[in-house]
DNA sequence: AATGAATGAGACTTCATTCAT
DNA sequence: CATGAATGAAGTCTCATTCAT
């Protein structure tokens, strides 16, 4: 259901792509070489482009499954989720969130460092990422903020709001462990806790 | 305006600085190469190189200036702020932190764009920022949060978490508006008040 | 039509030869790659290589067909012109010549077209081009020359001056029509009486 | 009044130039590496394309000058010729025409060659090639047919026939004696007459 | 016989940098 | 101080060809 298109690399494929993720996420696309990449996969530089036809092919290769599963991997799970009827708080439906896109984004760590550099330029990929996210898992998230708005339990702010306050803050959180300081032994649980504590009563309607 | 010591630049220096800024922060650093930063700033190759000797020392004469002003641009300025004994809640402080800081840099939007860039891959260049961030602004930053704390204005968290929390939310607003969708128009003073609503709530003790 | 020995290509097989003809005549040999020729052809770029060994084969390939019949496709036919005994006059037997070597040349226009890119350079290929033009046909035109010689009715020059003057005058013809300027509609009724009385003036001997 | 654009090359690019040239003439646009031309011209790659930006840009700057002078060099001269009022006859024009041309062309010869070698195939170069032939040279030329027809010293065919018809058999003489037999000893003088007097006869209008 | 993944050499081009003027 | 011609290394990509399946 993730992948559309199985497309069943071949082992020295499936390598090339292994290689430029390494690659991509510690030196950024630009600075990396199809011939650094052709040599950590210990494939033949034409094999690259045989297959991925450029290195904008390939990084799209990398990025693309990701782009189909940012929000929630299956809907079907997700829809699950939002009908349950009778959320006692926000804080339940943002730990749950949280929690499972948090578990995601960190295995899939590279790939979203990988596209974090893209995003923050003007070049054609910002559109093709930006394009590319599925409008159906965004309906999905913003039918589940106005049942939660209809219940007095989320303040009445416009969705692209509610959705940057959730995401930048767990971006930060991302960012700050794994990326500027992943030396650090951070304590997750605890961490974790603060972070859906502080949205949550970030988003609770005052009285 | 981030030059706080001029060194006496000539026009043809400050052209190459200014197109270099503008490049960079479009293009991104690995992205744009010397010969378009002669171009669009009118000059000759070699020019460049006679003053900043490398890219990367253009890199560096663009990027110092901003890191001892990322805090507060005036230290002076910012102690004041900090001595003010008697906030009569956290929002005061938070709103006019924000909007202090937001003003900042959205004014140094491109130098800061450049930055991030550089932040997010482990090259040389993460290292030189994170320490080239004035600990004593830090520190100032850190009395106050525990000024605040003593009052029972702010949640016990760890610093580190109360600063992230603020500044990721901040660098996400000014990512979504002015990097991701620049062209819409955004209603700036609503906007700004719902972002110091989110953070203060978030951060406000629960009783 | 051109390959006289059918020499039993398969289906696939001969669908990367007319592929190829097209290409070459197109784009030059030099500039059509394996790969354009199996996409046009349809055909896997490995295929190509098993029947024709390399890139070069292909050419003689296509080459060689067309070279043993530049001059008459079926050397009886020529005879019998040849034989015929008391032209009346030197325009019948250049008319007869031209029509019937230009409609051989027009419908074979692809190949010949390659022939002459190849023959323009000093590559190995000109001689082998040069080479294979037969003896015996050129013998027998020049036979024919001479006897139109001996009844006053060409002029006495060597029998390379004629050739030239000939052949140069009807590959200027097509070139003219069908490689610089094939979307004019050309009168080729009244062009090729024109065709035929210039060079039958040029090479009427004066009295 | 030839060189249209002085430019004043370098000695090193006018070194690229004469080494494409040469090399351009005897292997083929296609077949000739710019690394193979840098060799030549003991330069490095880099500066080929420094000057001349693409190999194709070498390829004009090399055909440009010739283009602008496959007609009478200098105009002026030419009309001087136009002007003259009372040919005794053609094969005054014709002879006068050929010898000039003829010894141009083979000044240019190894230029010559390589348009030819462009003129053949259908890529972007043709097009290119055929629209930079200058118009007011060949409206001067055809002046001069129509003055000629005017008193009956030349056939009333189109303008194009007769350009064909002098021009191919001009192409025709080049091509045999320096590209396909250039080690044949020929004898210029009686060669240039029989083509003079085979295009005149050709060309003079029937009593 | 036919495929298509794989290859290494080499294609054109751009790069940051140097240096004589 | 400023220029722009020159460079060699490195960039992305295409080439003809091989070979296991």
């Amino acid at each position: 259901m993730i992948n559309e298109k199985p497309e069943k690399l071949t082992f020295k494929q499936q390598s090339v792509v292994t290689a430029a993720l390494k690659l991509f996420a510690v030196k950024g696309y630009a600075n990396t070489s199809t011939k650094e990449i052709a040599l950590t996969a210990k494939v033949s530089e034409g094999s690259i482009f045989r297959h991925f036809h450029s290195k904008e092919g390939l990084l799209l290769e990398i990025i693309n499954p990701l782009l189909n599963s940012i929000f929630p991997a299956e809907l079907y799970e997700f829809s699950q989720m939002t009908l349950v009827p009778d959320y006692k708080d926000l804080k339940t439906f943002i730990s749950r969130f949280i929690n499972e896109r948090l578990d995601y984004f960190q295995t899939n760590l590279e790939t979203f460092r990988i596209l974090l550099g893209e995003l923050i330029y003007a070049n054609n990929m910002r559109d093709k990422i930006l394009q590319s996210i599925p409008q159906d898992v965004i309906s999905a998230m913003t039918k589940q903020f106005h049942d939660l708005q209809n219940k007095h339990l989320l303040v009445e702010w416009p969705d692209y709001d509610i959705f940057r306050f959730i995401f930048s803050t767990m971006i930060g959180y991302l960012a700050q462990h794994f990326i500027l300081f992943p030396e650090i032994h951070w304590n997750e649980t605890a961490e974790k806790e603060r972070l859906v504590d502080f949205i949550t009563q970030g988003l609770t309607p005052v009285k």
